[in-house]
DNA sequence: ATTCTGACAGCAA
DNA sequence: TTTGCTGCCAGAA
């Protein structure tokens, strides 16, 4: 092998990339859970690192649609890293989601579960 | 190399 | 019931 991964969001390499891609293949409408996605990786449990990843989902190319990964309780736990605390809530109204106090009402109807869509 | 953090989840009090 | 602490894994300092 010549390159070593001098590239930081190599398709195959890291649980990051797999996270963006996964969340990239989440549709319009729909949103899913850090523990969904966590547990879809095989990592069940280290739900903290998918926030985590979506954290460097700024340095990827390709619109990872970051506003469809809630926590389990549906609570936009992560709006405050869309810029402004109500770029995320924007985001998903505009999908057809409805937000009550920060968090999505709809959320267990439209919960997309990556291990079970897929 | 070690230590700390982190957009969570689960369990205990 | 709500509030708080611990555990999980991987990356960054």
């Amino acid at each position: 092998m010549q390159k070593r991964s001098s590239v930081p969001f190599a398709d195959n390499e890291g649980f990051f990339s797999r996270v963006y891609e996964l969340t990239r293949l989440i549709p319009r409408g729909r949103i899913t859970s850090y523990g969904a996605i966590a547990r879809y990786l095989g990592t069940a449990g280290s739900a903290r690192m998918v926030g985590w990843a979506l954290n460097t989902s700024h340095s990827v190319p390709g619109l990872v649609p970051a506003h469809r990964v809630v926590n389990r309780n549906g609570m936009l736990t992560g709006k405050h890293h869309f810029g402004n605390s109500s770029t995320m809530q924007q985001l998903l109204e505009n999908e057809g989601f409805t937000i009550e106090d920060d968090r999505i009402i709809e959320f267990r109807e439209r919960f997309w579960d990556p291990s079970v869509e897929l």
